[in-house]
RNA sequence: GGGCGCAUAGCUCAGCGGCAGAGCACCUGCCUUACAAGCAGGCGGUCACAGGUUCGAUCCCUGUUGCGCCCACCA
């Protein structure tokens, strides 16, 4: 080994800028390229990282989610594997558009033309959105979200993260773009994706449908209205939340044993206001004990209503719009005169303005029983929007998740089994959720900026689209905008036109895009080569608040394409919470901003509490945290520096006489197995406190003992044992702890190795050959008396340096004979100039330290 | 209502059949030539509650209570 000139350690070294200088060197040296030439399958490490939403604000869960992976991916590169280790951005879908909204103060209106020179408002005004053309739209979102991705890359650096930044994509992409469209039409071939025109779950302030996977079930303030239904059998009356929806009921449904109305089952009753006749039905789903035990069936006020349509066959009354209105036109089943004026009072209104309009017409009419009751019920929501779902019939695409099909069910359950989870409760929330799926996956959306559906429908001679014969288009062709391109056999001129063709209007959720994220990034379809030494992938990582999306659909597109699971281990993180213990959220104005913390305690800092959450266990946010981090980070620059300023450089074992010596490297040894072990078994936290338990002992026992035996104070050889042991040792624990603080680590490896500490070697096979055979007790116990030494003299309350005029240890045989073998190091550290009497006490489990001090007294 | 997890020092958490632990906080000291953003020493616990298994239970089993998360819940 050769010795740097110590000039190149800094007197005062610093944790300040070690993250600009190294993220820079790091992407110079290429320190984390994947070199796939010289990869094979089983010597590749592939990881598949969530991509964040560009459009959204990182949070400090984030930062600790990625730090996890990243311990993992470093810790595998030293382990000799390649790494491969992309990143995405998720920039496509609702969040984008929602933020260009706000950002640039327009709307997407698709029925203008496109303006060539469109420039945004100056000042936006998200109450006036400027209406523009849908692929003036789509530039603007591809404009933000490059921003977006500008900065969530710095931050990620800053990081520290050890992604290949030659390995990116976007989920807007050419690639996912292909490979979303690729991916659908194998679906649809084979029957995995299919058109449907249904009741869907409705967003009326974004206009599109949203996936079940989508909502939130959220406390929803309102009021029970007891309202009078008619007939000659006398009223019945039946408890709702929605009376504005009174116009699209098509039945009264109470359960077949509920006697209080099954006399009543198969008659008929005359709805208040609008005088339309109501059957009276039974089934299963009403639940006696709720509301007045019978049930307003309307089309639709809730997913029961959709169960009782359904299987009650009954008629489809919609009065509820997309945009969350009511229809203008009075409904065609409305046919009395009365009815017809009542409509009118509610004709076009929003759902809210309709209630408020309809308990006045009720209470006209005498058919409100009671005044309404206040009550909190909870309401699905779309888990980005502010207002209820409506439900609406629309023509949607879905793919076959097992919600309608219990063998394919059971087949995605086996396929979560075959996952290995850590930790391993986390199977139990992937299988609760897929065996509470109760329908496809629907994914298409009504918006804008996403992969468009590669479909086209043929136009009959009304100019009415075929939905049951789409025109595709050839695999190779894709991508595709069926917006901008004609289907095969047609001419741009025939769009819309009778005889001609029409762009399917929707494009994929983003979550149809993101399931294929491990095919995206492997070439899948694009690059075989890749493909076979990277798929399926080793690692998945991400909080558990996505298992039901991101995972889920990820298991589903593997299974139903690649016939397997997309990796071999799911590693899942827990929150960061508050202090209270609530989830941290934008809008509960509790989330904490991870670049103010980066900036003020240092990346490794934060890595270091990162580390110290377990996996799946929510851990609180705790600033104090943050300093204890910092500190490691500091105590590393310093024990660096001085041990390779007393000129341990040199680390040929050889060297390495001494039993005190021998013993460090020993108690190294078993460190080194118990952090691989831990690490192997993605337990970096314990990893981690092994690895930082011994190097606080280090440090403050094992230094101060040989510290002026290495300065030279008894002999050479002696000096020389100690040398070569701490530079081993130093060397060791560097790479021990290089993938949870890569930046403090690399600064010290720079100071005397060639080359990144990140493309060392694990310490593993090494160590082992060193110091195997030695007592690692010598330490112990020459540690032992050196704390009671010090405890004297804390107890005398005078300085450490004060001198012991005479020390008596007692202790077993076995125990003194441990502590001759380090005689001379425990007698320099506790500055004892004379003798030490060791007393043999039978039986004795401690050592038993006797101090008798020099004190100022005593010296006179 | 269903599922999952958690309950150990003031706080954050290890430990998971055999003497109750760490870090932080707090207290008392120490300028000690790597580090005062440091060092040394100390205070602090019916291991939620009740049963059971066992020679022995913080640990395993059953139940109870409390907290958190996911799902269901729009009459």
């Amino acid at each position: 080994m050769t010795t740097i000139p110590v000039t190149t350690i800094p007197e005062k070294p610093a944790l300040e800028g070690l993250e600009a200088t190294w993220s820079a060197i790091w992407e110079q040296d290429g320190t984390y390229r994947f070199d796939r030439d010289v990869a094979d399958r089983s010597s590749v490490f592939s990881i598949d990282t969530p991509p964040p939403t560009v459009s959204g604000a990182l949070h400090v869960g984030h930062v600790f989610s990625y730090t996890h992976t990243d311990v993992i991916a470093r810790y595998q590169r030293m382990r000799g594997k390649h790494v491969f280790y992309p990143m995405g951005w998720d920039d496509n879908g609702l969040p984008t558009e929602r933020r260009v909204q706000n950002h640039f103060g327009v709307r997407c209106d698709p029925t203008l033309p496109y303006d060539q020179g469109f420039t945004p408002p100056e000042a936006p005004d998200p109450k006036r959105q400027l209406p523009t053309s849908r692929r003036n739209f789509i530039e603007l979102c591809t404009q933000l979200v490059e921003e977006d991705e500008r900065a969530f890359e710095a931050m990620w650096r800053r990081l520290g993260l050890s992604v290949d930044w030659s390995q990116t994509y976007t989920t807007i992409g050419d690639v996912s773009r292909a490979a979303s469209q690729k991916a659908f039409l194998r679906n649809l071939a084979r029957g995995e994706a299919y058109q449907s025109e249904a009741p869907t779950l409705w967003d009326v302030t974004f206009q599109t449908a949203v996936a079940q996977a989508e909502l939130e079930a959220r406390d929803y303030p309102g009021h029970y209205h007891r309202i009078a239904f008619h007939s000659a059998d006398g009223p019945l009356h039946v408890e709702t939340t929605r009376p504005e929806l009174v116009a699209s009921c098509v039945a009264l449904v109470a359960h077949p044993d509920d006697e209080r109305y099954a006399a009543r089952f198969g008659s008929t009753v005359r709805s208040p206001v609008f005088g339309v006749e109501i059957p009276v039905l039974a089934h299963p789903a009403a639940e006696p004990d709720k509301g007045a035990g019978i049930a307003m069936c309307c089309t639709f006020g809730d997913l029961t209503d959709v169960q009782w349509w359904r299987e009650l066959r009954l008629p489809m009354r919609t009065v509820v719009g997309r945009d969350g209105r009511l229809q203008r036109e009075t409904p065609e089943w409305v046919t009395t005169e009365s009815g017809r004026e009542g409509y009118a009072a509610i004709a076009g209104k929003t759902t809210f303005s309709a209630r408020e309009a309809m308990v006045e017409a009720l209470r006209r009419s005498g058919d409100l029983d009671a005044e309404p009751r206040a009550t909190t019920r909870m309401a699905n929501f779309y888990e980005r929007g502010d207002k209820p779902l409506e439900i609406v019939s629309s023509r949607q695409w879905y793919i076959r998740n097992g919600g309608r099909d219990a063998d394919l069910r059971a087949a995605l359950v086996e396929r979560g089994a075959q996952i290995h989870w850590v930790p391993e409760f986390m199977e139990h929330r992937y299988a609760n959720w897929v065996d509470g799926l109760n329908g496809d996956w629907l994914v298409s959306r009504q918006r804008f900026f996403g992969v468009p559906f590669p479909v086209w429908y043929p136009l009959d001679e009304d100019g009415e689209p075929t939905y049951d014969r789409p025109l595709l288009p050839e695999e190779s062709e894709l991508p595709i905008d069926p917006a901008s391109q004609a289907p095969a056999g047609y001419a741009e001129s025939q769009r819309g036109e009778p005889g001609g063709f029409l762009a399917d209007p929707d494009v994929m959720d983003t979550w149809a895009t993101s399931s294929l994220t491990p095919q995206i990034v492997c070439g899948w379809e694009r690059d075989p080569e890749l493909l076979a030494k990277t798929f399926p992938m080793d690692l998945n990582t991400h909080a558990h608040e996505i298992i039901r999306t991101w995972l889920f659909s990820r298991v589903v597109r593997a299974h139903l394409e690649n016939d397997t699971i997309p990796w071999a281990t799911s590693l899942i993180s827990g929150f960061v919470v508050d202090p209270d213990r609530k989830k941290m959220s934008k809008s509960k104005g509790n989330a904490v901003v991870p670049t103010e913390i980066l900036e003020r305690y240092g990346s490794d800092a934060v890595r270091w509490r990162a580390a110290m959450s377990r996996p799946g266990l929510d851990s609180p946010f705790d600033e104090a945290q943050m300093k204890v981090g910092r500190r490691l980070a500091m105590k590393v620059l310093n024990a660096s520096r001085f041990v390779l300023g007393l000129g341990a450089t040199d680390t040929d074992a050889s060297n390495v006489t001494e039993p005190l010596d021998l013993a460090m490297l020993s108690r190294l040894r078993q460190v080194v197995a118990e952090a691989t072990g831990s690490l192997d078994a993605y337990d970096y936290t314990a990893a981690l406190e092994a690895v930082e338990r011994f190097f606080w002992a280090f440090c403050d026992d094992y230094l101060e003992l040989v510290k002026e035996r290495a300065y030279g104070g008894r002999g050479e050889e002696a000096a020389r044992s100690a040398q070569a042991a701490l530079a081993w040792a130093l060397s060791v624990q560097l790479r021990l702890f290089a993938p949870f603080l890569p930046f403090v680590t690399e600064e010290v490896w720079s100071w005397w190795q060639e080359g990144s500490v990140h493309r060392s070697a694990w310490p593993e096979v090494e160590v082992d050959l060193l110091a195997k055979s030695h007592d690692p007790g010598v330490l112990d116990a020459a540690a032992s008396v050196l704390a009671g030494i010090r405890g004297a003299k804390s107890t005398a309350k005078v300085g450490m340096k004060t001198e012991v005029s005479a020390l008596t240890v007692r202790g077993s045989q076995a125990w003194l004979d441990l502590v001759a073998r380090a005689l001379g190091d425990v007698k320099a550290a506790g500055r004892v100039p004379g003798e030490v009497v060791l007393t043999a006490v039978e039986g004795a489990q401690q050592l038993a330290v006797d101090v008798e001090l020099v004190t100022a007294a005593s010296t006179g």
